[in-house]
DNA sequence: ATATTTAAACGAAACGTTTCATTTTTAGTG
DNA sequence: CACTAAAAATGAAACGTTTCGTTTAAATAT
C-alpha cells in the first residue's frame, strides 16, 4: 500500500540505486533530486524501515531497561534519554523489570530480539551477568547509576560517596553530633554509597554518632523511617534522606509531628531541585545532575554506535551538588 | 554473524518453509521439531525481526505518545501499558512531546516511520488532527484520558465530570458552603471536566460558592494556588485539588501554614492512593483506576490488532472512586 | 497389497531496501 | 575538438524471512 522505491522509479525514471543514494545522502544531479522529491510528495513516501534494517542491520532503535518508572528519578532520566535519542533519529523501546532480576534478563533478550542497536540500562543485577547476551551479539551497552562487577562497558555514574561526604560535612559544620540517616536498601549500591560516604566522613570523630534506618525506596518508607528514628529518642538533631521519595515522605512525617525545620530538626534531602524550591524554608539537598546524566548516557551510546570499535570503556562520573537551603541550623 | 534459517537448514536438512513453519506454529513431525530445536540451541539462533517484518508487515511494536513522563500519573500508566504489551510480545517505543503540539505531530510521524503496529496516546491536540496520518497508514490508535474531537477511534477515559460531582457531594454532605478549587489549566479537558463537574453539582444551591484557581499542573503551582486562595480570605472551608501534583503541593502549603486538616480546612485530593495512605489523617481523595486504564488501553489495542476491521469504535469509560479518608470535616 | 485421503515437507518467488562493480555522463584540459 | 579525469547513474545480487502451489510421505480405507 505505501509506495516503494520502485514507484519512485516509475515516476522519475531513475534507477533504484540513485534513489537509494538520495535517501542516504549521496550526490545527485539537482534536477534528479528535485524530481525524486516531487515523487515522494506525490506518493507520500517513506522508507520502509524493515527493508532498510534487513540490509543495513540497524534499527535506529535503542533499548532502555530500567527497574521501574514509578520512581521519579528513573522516569525523568528516561524521559530525557528518549528525547535526546529521538532528536538523533533513534527510537527508544522501554522495558521495566519491576525490580525482578529474572524479568531483567528476559527483558534484555526481548529487546535484543527487537533488534535494538544498543542498550541503555540502570542495571539491577549488579554482577552484570545478564548483559553478556548483549555483547555476544555485538550490541553496545551503556550503564547508568552503577557499574556492573563483571561487565566492563561505558557508564555514567555519580559520586554518591562524595554526596554522602558533603552532607556529612554540612552537618558537621553546623555542629550536629547526632544524625539519623534514612538510607534505603543496603543492597543497592547507590543508596549504600550515599550512606557509607556519610558515615565515613561523619564518624571521623567519635563524639559524633549516626543512626541508620534501612528501608525500601518509597515515600511511605521515608515517612515510617522518620517515625521510627524519632520515637527512639536518640536525641537526633538532623536527618539525611538519600533519595527523592524518602525525602518527601520524611518531610511529610515531620510536618505531621509538628517538628519545625530547622528549629526542631535539620534536614538534608536528596535528588529533587523542584522540591527544594517549593518547601519553606527551602530544603538543603544533594542534587544529581539529572539532565546531564541523561545527556551523557545518550551521547556515550551515540558515539559508541558511530565508532563500534573504539577501544576501551569510558566511565564518566558526574558530580552531585549540595544545594544550600535553610533546613540545616547551626547549633 | 547471527544464524539464519539457512544455517538451520544446513544442520537439519529441512527446507526453509518447514523451518518457517516451526517458528510460526505449524504442524511438524516430532523428530523434525526436535532437530530444529537442537539446531537453534547450537546456533543460538533468533529470528531476524527485519526480515520477518519485511514479509509480514508487522513489527510487534507499539508507539506510545504522551505529553511527558514527569507527571507521575503518565509515568505509571506508561509503565503498566509497556509491561502488558511486553507480556504479549509487543515492544513499546515511547515518545514524549513536552506539551508541544508541533512535537506531537512530528513524534507521531517518527513512530509511524519506525513501523509501529499501533499507537497508544494521551493526545495533546484535542482535535486529533495529527492522528490522521496514522489512519492514513492503517495504523490503529487508542486514546487515553480524552477523546479527540475530529478523530473517532478506540479510547479509554474516566468519568471526570462525575469525579467532580462526587467531590462536590462529599463537601455538601458535610455542610461546606465555601470551597476553593485548585483546578489546573482550563484548556485541558480532563482538568476542566473535574472542575466543571464540581461546580455543576456544588452550585445547585445559591448559598454555596466556589473559587476556582487556575494554574499549570505542577506541585509548585498547587502550592502557590493554596497560598493565593487562602490569603484572599474568602472564608474557604475546603479545598478540592484536581490532580496528584497539585494535591501534594497544596498539602505541603497547608502544612507550612499550620493549617490543620481537617480542623482548619477540609481537603479532597486526586489521583494517588499511595499518598492517601501515608498522610495523617488519611486524605479523602478521588482515585482513578490507573491499573485498569492501562490494562484496558493495552487490550483495546491488542484486540484491534487481531481484528483490524472490527467495525465501530469502542469508547470505554471507567469509574473514578471516592476513597474516603478523614480529611473532610462536617461543619 | 494397493488405492485413497490427509498431513507434512518442499521450491521458488516475493518483500523493499543497500551495495558494489560497471557504465554512462559531465566537466576539465591541452 | 578529441581525450582524460571525475562525477553521477545503473544493474544485479544480496539481506533473511514468509507464502503459495506442488510434491512427497504417512495414515487410513479397500
Amino acid at each position: 500500500m505505501p509506495g516503494t522505491y520502485k514507484d519512485i522509479q516509475n515516476i522519475t525514471g531513475l534507477s533504484l540505486s540513485t534513489i537509494s543514494k538520495y535517501f542516504n545522502g549521496g550526490n545527485l544531479r539537482e534536477e534528479n533530486r528535485l524530481s525524486i522529491e516531487k515523487a515522494i510528495e506525490e506518493l507520500d513516501f517513506t522508507v520502509n524501515a524493515f527493508a532498510r534494517g534487513l540490509k543495513s542491520r540497524q534499527s535506529h532503535t535503542i533499548g532502555i531497561l530500567v527497574p521501574d518508572l514509578s520512581s521519579t528519578f528513573n522516569a525523568i532520566i528516561m524521559e530525557q534519554v528518549c528525547e535526546i535519542l529521538r532528536s538523533h533519529g533513534y527510537g527508544s523501546i522501554v522495558c521495566t523489570c519491576n525490580g525482578n532480576q529474572k524479568a531483567e534478563k528476559s527483558s534484555l533478550s526481548f529487546l535484543l530480539d527487537k533488534m535494538v542497536d544498543g542498550i541503555i540500562t540502570i542495571p539491577m543485577d549488579e554482577t552484570g551477568k545478564h548483559l553478556e547476551e548483549a555483547s555476544k551479539r555485538g550490541t553496545p551497552v551503556v550503564l547508568i547509576d552503577h557499574l556492573a562487577a563483571n561487565f566492563k562497558t561505558d557508564a555514567v555514574i555519580v559520586n554518591n560517596q562524595e554526596a554522602g561526604h558533603m552532607a556529612a560535612r554540612e552537618f558537621i559544620l553546623c555542629g550536629h553530633r547526632h544524625i539519623g540517616i534514612i538510607a534505603g536498601p543496603e543492597d543497592m549500591d547507590t543508596m549504600h554509597l550515599r550512606c557509607s560516604g556519610f558515615l565515613e566522613e561523619f564518624q571521623k570523630e567519635n563524639s559524633r554518632k549516626a543512626w541508620v534506618c534501612r528501608s525500601g525506596l518509597s515515600m511511605e518508607e521515608g515517612y515510617d523511617s522518620v517515625k521510627k528514628l524519632l520515637s527512639a529518642k536518640h536525641g537526633i538533631t538532623g536527618l539525611f534522606c538519600t533519595n527523592y521519595e524518602l525525602t518527601l515522605g520524611a518531610y511529610i512525617a515531620l510536618q505531621e509531628m509538628h517538628k519545625q525545620i530547622p528549629n526542631d530538626i535539620s534536614v538534608i534531602g536528596f535528588d529533587n531541585m523542584l522540591l527544594s524550591g517549593i518547601l519553606n524554608p527551602p530544603l538543603t539537598m544533594i542534587v544529581q545532575p539529572v539532565k546531564q546524566i541523561a545527556v551523557t548516557a545518550a551521547e556515550l551510546m551515540l558515539e559508541r554506535l558511530e565508532k563500534p570499535d573504539f577501544p576501551g570503556t569510558r566511565i564518566i562520573e558526574l558530580e552531585t551538588q549540595l544545594l544550600a537551603g535553610a533546613s540545616v541550623k547551626p547549633i
